[in-house]
DNA sequence: CAATGGCATTCATCTAGATTAATTAATCCC
DNA sequence: GGGATTAATTAATCTAGATGAATGCCATTG
């Protein structure tokens, strides 16, 4: 939290914002450098590939970042779409703004650590995408995520999971059935 | 290169190794917060599941940098191994040294740098691997890194793009008769 | 309250890629 | 150089999960 009393105060054109369930707040395509932070509520990014299919890359829930850093780093057009899944409250920030700014070596340890974290989840999502099952992949968002699944149509869930929504069905029936 | 200098300036315990073909750097299930800078040769990381089968998180040739962020940061023994497949040159130091050490503006920035081009790429793989046919992998995988292909086992690259040896057989074969 | 439209489930079929196994081609090493 | 080990290819089968289509379920909105 004080990390980002830090930006608010360095980002001057950082600010709260709310936002209705079902507002996109970016679009594939753009250019841009905003992050949002979740203080209260649910964002999703994700991806249309070539045939039109949806891809969920990430869900924002409280107290986490939604940014698209790979598009920021290459200074090319967005591949995400940015959604919001619940009323939400958040706090959008300019990330080049971030990058400009002059930080003390504690908030830019405080920046590194939340980029580490990020590449943590990432490298474990790579892994378990290569080597586990459908089943096991949702049983490990199960263990990870616990709260998201009240809050997320089962459909964007199986997105996540790189699985389709009757995949998902069938592994959630083969689940009931085995307690 | 300027930022590798500090960092060897910083942590005195890094230095300049040379490693052989086939040398493991890491093993599985230990902790660690080194990192290896490659110089000349080239690294990969792999990961083996439950059922012995080996899962090839990422390559590091020339000018990158390889290090198991995600056990560092949650302080959790490594799931991945390091294997050196050329006769190499490296620059190992030690993150956790570099996490407390007092750095300039400029040094942390580099330092961000570096984990973004990181998260970068690891969230296009993730939606690679969500989204594309094994075929389509392999040739963004080729279009990506143009000199691995020459450098590394085939059935290693099968490996990385999580598919089995003879599935990559088969889309060489493919691909060939096309051209 | 009906009616509409999105969501989840079920089932029948299909397919990309896994598995198994055998064959050939490279590498290694004494 | 020749025997042994590892890598790559091919082909025959199998399977997890995709696709397509039908059905029931709420939840909205008029």
């Amino acid at each position: 939290m004080n990390y980002l009393q830090e930006i608010i105060k360095i980002d001057k054109s950082s600010k709260e914002i709310s936002c209705k369930k079902g507002e996109i707040l970016q679009y594939a395509g753009t250019i841009t450098s905003l992050a949002y932070y979740v203080k209260k509520g649910l964002l999703r990014s994700y991806s249309i590939d070539g045939k039109g299919k949806e891809h969920v890359f990430i869900f924002a829930s409280e107290g986490w970042i939604m940014a698209d850093i790979e598009s920021q780093e290459f200074n090319t057009p967005t591949e995400l779409f940015i959604e919001c899944l619940e009323n939400s409250e958040l706090i959008v920030f300019d990330r080049k703004c971030l990058v400009e700014a002059k930080l003390s070596d504690e908030q830019r340890k405080d920046e590194i650590r939340l980029m580490s974290r990020r590449i943590a989840v990432l490298q474990r999502r790579v892994l378990l995408l290569m080597s586990s099952s459908a089943k096991e992949r949702y049983n490990s968002f199960l263990a990870t995520y616990p709260d998201l699944p009240n809050r997320v149509p089962q459909h964007m869930i199986a997105s996540y999971l790189g699985i389709t929504p009757q995949a998902l069905s069938t592994i959630r029936r083969e689940m009931v059935g085995k307690n």
